[in-house]
DNA sequence: TGAATAGTGTCTGTGAGACAATATTAT
DNA sequence: ATAATATTGTCTCACAGACACTATTCA
């Protein structure tokens, strides 16, 4: 039985191996929006959706993309490794994010035991453009959902791939569903299911957070926050309502952006 | 550089050993209502929102209370390792899971670094009473909140503490809170924490889930029902509009409760 | 009979969906 | 002038908050 008097002494002697052990990584989803080409002199440039990938050039998975991540050092949080590895690839601080779920499959990792803790974070892609880790490659998405599952296109102006999802309830009084991987021949470890469950989240929490702001540049048009929310959330919403829904959110400035071939717009910024 | 031409021989020669490894946990909130003393004829049965937590009878916090958990083994994901600890505890299987948050902090063990994975299980805690494991006690919580921070007051009908949290925005955009501990004399490890992690993650949850109905016995009255709801929301609702909310989630059978000083009540289902 | 809960009716204000209308610009 | 976006107005419908009212039981 326990043969110590005091927690110091049971810490003493402590053997710190009696459990087995195995190493931690972090994942990074780093979502932003991307401005596609301007197709009509009157028309506004499209919008993207875009997550950031890496070309993976070792073993396991060489030549596949990947989710930026890396090992966690055993002087840090989680937190502190997710800052320190997107730090490494963006060379932005001060970056939103927040963590998105936990994976533990015992065969997720070829070379041995790894579990992983995701995290997701908003940039606005123009803060970043020539800042880029060498093998980084900002890849739009298109995103086809439906109560079935998911099909998501990504295209980095190079290189075009799709990968496909199912989507199998698990649980009726949370509405939880399960991915399973149906087509991925592109993307490593598990993070085709990592990415669903970041967009999923991200979905969710811009209907009832201000997050989407972390994605937006500090000036600009209640049609541009539109276009990001509509290329999210995956579908058109109607101009009224959504000036309605966030007009406590912002403040008009006195700044205008002209050269549309249509009405110029009022800039607006965040409100806080 | 790269020295294998193919992932076979990369794996083969691959060595485990290169990053520090560590040891994880699981932690489980499991959350139930229970059921207080008719202190009247008439009276409803008060209800309480209450959490299991066991007696550590071992170093370290020896004779803390703690969330049940457990280390995670090297041949199970984390919802097995979850699984496996809540059935351990309360000898059921099927009880409604998810995973809450992962912890990091690099002395959140005074062993060694440990990272815990905690879960949030909610069960009915009629289907349980005598099953209990022996170190384990259910607590009735009484929760107060504001914007400043949470305070916990913990009584398991012998033993009666309480914990004190204060919150901080960390995010505007997002509306995230920093827990800080301010006062807990009780509670093991980072408990304190995941705790009110969990509260706060069900608060959230039964508002736009029916994740309500994992703690409700299969036949319930509209207004045990709505009992629920108000203590794990902490605050009362008005009987028309909860009736419409839920009129849709439930259907009446033809079971009546009688025995109270009152008009009887019609037993509902959950109807999923 | 009265205290207590069960259950329903209904008024009102808010807010989202829908559609229409006006404003302004570059070509 | 025209196509395109910017911006506002307004009608309607659904629904939550609020309060009032009826129903039923048991000491």
């Amino acid at each position: 039985m326990e043969q110590y008097n005091s927690e110091e002494e049971f810490l003493k002697n402590y053997d710190s191996s009696v459990f087995e052990k195995l190493s931690m990584t972090t994942d990074i989803i780093i979502f932003s929006v991307s401005n596609g080409n301007r197709t009509n002199y009157r028309k506004l440039k499209e919008k993207y959706f875009s997550v950031l990938l890496v070309k993976r050039n070792t073993y396991p998975y060489k030549e596949k993309w990947c989710l930026p991540g890396g090992f966690l050092n055993m002087d840090e949080t989680l937190d502190e490794a997710a800052t320190r590895i997107l730090a490494t690839e963006t060379n932005l601080h001060n970056i939103y994010m927040e963590q998105l779920y936990t994976f533990s499959d015992l065969n997720r990792d070829p070379r041995m035991r790894i579990v992983s803790t995701s995290y997701m974070a908003l940039v606005d892609k123009n803060r970043l453009n020539d800042k880029l880790y060498p093998n980084a490659s900002w890849f739009n998405m298109i995103i086809l959902e439906d109560e079935k599952g998911i099909n998501i296109m990504f295209d980095n102006g190079i290189e075009e791939f799709n990968i496909v999802l199912e989507k199998h309830l698990i649980e009726k009084t949370s509405g939880r569903y399960d991915y399973v991987v149906v087509k991925n021949d592109h993307l490593a470890f598990d993070h085709a299911l990592v990415l669903a469950t970041g967009i999923s989240r991200l979905k969710n929490k811009i209907e009832y957070t201000d997050i989407v702001f972390n994605m937006m540049p500090e000036y600009f048009s209640l049609g541009e926050l539109q276009q990001v929310y509509e290329v999210i959330l995956g579908k058109k919403l109607l101009d009224p309502a959504f000036r309605r829904i966030i007009a406590d959110k912002v403040e008009k400035t006195d700044k205008i952006k002209t050269g549309g071939g249509h009405r110029p717009s009022a800039l607006f910024r965040y409100k806080g």
